[in-house]
DNA sequence: TCGATCATGTAACAGGTTACATGATTTT
DNA sequence: AAAATCATGTAACCTGTTACATGATCGA
């Protein structure tokens, strides 16, 4: 169901196609929710026939047709729904934390790549953060309570970040 | 992948049921990982036909019979593929900072509830930390590199417990 | 000329959830 | 008398991944 929800909130705010939608994920919702082209694609159909959404095909010289896809009045009942049910929580699921608890078979090369590739990464998602930061909301306190609360959510991104990447640091500095 | 390498560790530190590791994931492993015993039956008995575990069944009077599982070679051998292996990055997937983004629409009795709810799940959560480490951890100077190494993981899962809780008393006060 | 971008999909498979099912023993 | 614990499963379904497919334009 969270696909779907977080699809009703984007084209909420606005009306797109799936290649649209992929483009937001990778930009100002890097933080929030990852999918496959395939996998929008498909939901986006669903979610059609389920008369959450219509879609309007535009044709376009040279280009492949746009389908551009909307809310319908029974996708924001859908939405408000969605807003006005509590979440499950998530359940843990931490395949690094795995290999720690089989340490003496995990080989020290192996391991030093491994931290320090995902520190690498982490890096790379501080510096993707940073860029939706100054696009969308370069002066926090000039924002409104409805653009303030999405700025929240990449702050948490950035401090959950920030946390793995000390530990990493400690890690590696007390079996080096 | 994963699952299926989570069994393996724990399997290889000790033979056991799908009951038994059901028991070590909420008791030991609950910061690290969490699966219905469904999933477990399926993917031991899966894990059998593939030749990693070997099963025997012990009767028991009075009592459903114990299928334990204890790894092969092969399993052994597949274990440490996987560790020489480094992990692909995780996904984002943040259904409740989607809720963010609709903070308009998102009414706020719904919202204080949400908040309100997972604050009292990360408390849960920081308790049964704190029961595994007073379990398993009493004293973190006298462990073992290979005993320390678990600690660490248990250490990072309290952290990012703690910077969601303050998060969530900090976007609370602020829209109090 | 090669790779990236634009723009859409199908199909098979793997992983995870929910519902249903059984049945004795122990604890409250 | 009711609920939790012990111990196993089947079946249907939903979600996510991987592989395959097409085809034009634009910049290096």
């Amino acid at each position: 169901m969270s696909l779907r929800a977080v699809l009703l909130i984007t084209l909420q705010r606005e009306p797109g196609t799936g290649y649209d939608i992929l483009q937001r994920f990778k930009a100002g919702l890097a933080h929030v929710w990852q999918a496959s082209h395939q996998q929008l694609y498909r939901e986006l159909d669903r979610m059609r026939g389920d008369g959450l959404l219509t879609c309007e095909t535009v044709s376009q010289d040279e280009r492949p047709d746009r389908k551009i896809y909307q809310l319908t009045e029974i996708g924001l009942q859908a939405l408000d729904a969605w807003l006005a049910e509590p979440l499950a929580a998530s359940p843990v699921r931490q395949p690094l934390f795995a290999k720690f608890f089989a340490w003496e078979r995990w080989p020290t090369d192996a391991r030093r790549e491994e931290l320090t590739t995902l520190r690498e990464q982490l890096k790379q998602r501080l510096k993707t953060y940073a860029a939706i930061e100054r696009e969308w909301f370069s002066d926090p306190q000039a924002l409104t309570p409805s653009q303030r609360a999405p700025w929240h959510t990449l702050r948490l991104g950035q401090r959950l970040t920030e946390t793995w990447m000390e530990w990493i640091d400690e890690v590696q500095e007390e079996v080096e």
